[in-house]
DNA sequence: TATTGTTATACTCTATAACTATA
DNA sequence: TATAGTTATAGAGTATAACAATA
């Protein structure tokens, strides 16, 4: 016989868990990278990739010190990232002329293309994984959730 | 002069991305982790342990395969955890009698007095993380949490 | 033949230190 | 002297394959 593994089969008791929102957040992010993945793999970006790429589609000249604060990504992280959606033909890195230390980041029209996609993609995934939730429920939360996003 | 690298400072455009919920729940997921190494850090317990010490001292006799499978951990990560949780006296790997494949994981009293300390440590914790938000919205966001988390 | 747990290993993500060029 | 970006590297977390013991 097969030991049960879901824990609805083996009866576990997860109150005190389900009580630690740190926990379930934890749990349903995994859910949401999985779905995303589903999603958008079709595209080839990756959660970080779609950040980076919407965030530089919205603020065109951005620079990576600000990408990497913003989406908590360090630095030298960012860069090499930022290197491979170079290669992609996805963005454009230019010296800024105010300081030329800074590099400004620009999408690319395939990187616009690329972004059109991943937004007509992006609505069915929300729904998806807040199917549980009726309209106001979803509103709701999304609601709450920017209240305590640190920014 | 320094380049501003906050959202703030920048004036950034972060409104498509604050409306793609699992983006901000990736924020929110740093946050907690942060937190949680500020507040248990001292307990020796990393967001994993914790989870995993809690799950078994709710449910004495827990097999691996059970834990792995509801903290989404695969069988080989959690048998090198348990090990190590073994070694550091908090947990005993005891075979099933039943089936004797089965490993049946249970807390020592070092476990059980460690789980005391951390159970006292969890409220204000979880109150910290949670603190832009009055008792009716925290409980309205835990309730919301629990509905899409995926067990 | 399938399952539990283990070992070994590889891969990704993240973090840190040292460097350059510019300010 | 400090900052932006880069390079190299190390560490943690996660994933996969092969195996022994048991069902």
């Amino acid at each position: 016989m097969t030991i049960a593994t879901t824990a609805a089969e083996k009866q576990l008791d997860l109150a005190a868990l389900r009580n630690v929102p740190g926990f379930v957040i934890r749990l349903i992010q995994l859910k949401f990278f999985d779905g995303f993945y589903e999603t958008f793999a079709e595209l080839g970006l990756t959660p970080a990739t779609y950040a980076i790429l919407m965030l530089v589609r919205d603020n065109p000249g951005v620079v990576p010190s600000s990408i990497a604060a913003l989406l908590r990504l360090q630095l030298p992280n960012l860069t090499k990232i930022l290197h491979q959606l170079e290669d992609a033909g996805l963005v454009k890195r230019s010296r800024s002329k105010i300081d030329r230390r800074a590099i400004e980041i620009t999408l690319t029209s395939k990187g616009e293309k690329l972004m059109r996609d991943a937004v007509r993609l992006t609505a069915p995934y929300n729904r998806r994984m807040l199917a549980p939730l009726n309209e106001t429920e979803r509103s709701t939360l999304i609601g709450l959730l920017n209240r305590i996003c640190p920014f």
